[in-house]
DNA sequence: GGTGAAAAGTGGGAGAAAGTGGTAAATTTT
DNA sequence: AAAATTTACCACTTTCTCCCACTTTTCACC
């Protein structure tokens, strides 16, 4: 389970360090693939492979001779990437979803509980409730 | 499984470019072979053989003697054709299928789970959920 | 609290692969 | 038979990916 917020930062060539704990927290630590996703409200959401399947058989169930079904779908797969580790232990996030989240330098890392989260830090100020009196 | 979008370019000769992701995730990857067909919401799709088959089961398992079928059955086959890369890894596209999918020079390629998807960029964003907040 | 070691973070460079265009050969058409 | 269109293959350029090495931070133990 992730949980706990991280400011990271892009490297020139788009590669996101994340934050140790994350990276511990990520089951199957080798050979260590992820599926970035363009989420709601402008953030990219980061999951590890069993959370994606779950997902993904969700739409797969999805009949591809209904129009408004086969738009669904679409929009869903188009906005989902596989990505992978480095040895370093960075991804490469690519430009088209760089771009989505308006990530520039840095980024704020979000542990989600099953999900990543990353943020532009105003985006992500924007999105949070700061003054927990009001829960 | 296909996933994400692409944007590529034919060239003067009609030829289209595959994005490397896509690319790799295509089952047998010498000799490689693609099933190209004209299809829904005026976009092309592009199956693996395995998947082909599996299409064209259901095709032929249709009832030749009901006349609704038929007619069905005739314009998947007609409007189906095998295209090869090239050992640059491109595939000619026919003219008839460039004007059928409106491509001209600019091309949106979006990997849909199980087959490949190919769209004039315009058509493509009428096509898609901008607002993927409802999945 | 200081010192050292180990892990995490950062940057760069070399090699490989992907993209692009062109040329030659083969096939078809007139 | 010749010409034009098409197809396949080759070569060059550019981009990206992978890996290595250095710097910085953190944690533990003295």
């Amino acid at each position: 389970m992730f949980n706990s917020q991280y400011d990271s930062k892009l490297d020139p060539k788009g590669r996101l360090a994340l934050p140790a704990k994350i990276k511990a927290a990520i089951p199957q630590a080798n050979g260590m693939t992820l599926m970035l996703r363009m989420a709601e409200d402008k953030c990219l959401a980061l999951y590890p492979l069993v959370e994606y399947k779950k997902l993904e058989s969700q739409i797969k169930s999805l009949n591809i001779n209904n129009a408004e079904q086969r738009m669904l779908q679409r929009s869903f797969f188009n906005s989902i990437v596989e990505v992978e580790l480095d040895s370093a232990g960075r991804l490469l996030i690519p430009k088209l979803y760089q771009t989505y989240a308006s990530l520039e330098k840095d980024v704020v890392v979000v542990g989600m509980g099953t999900r990543i989260e990353l943020w532009n830090p105003e985006q992500y100020l924007k999105n949070i409730i700061v003054d927990t009196a009001d829960l």
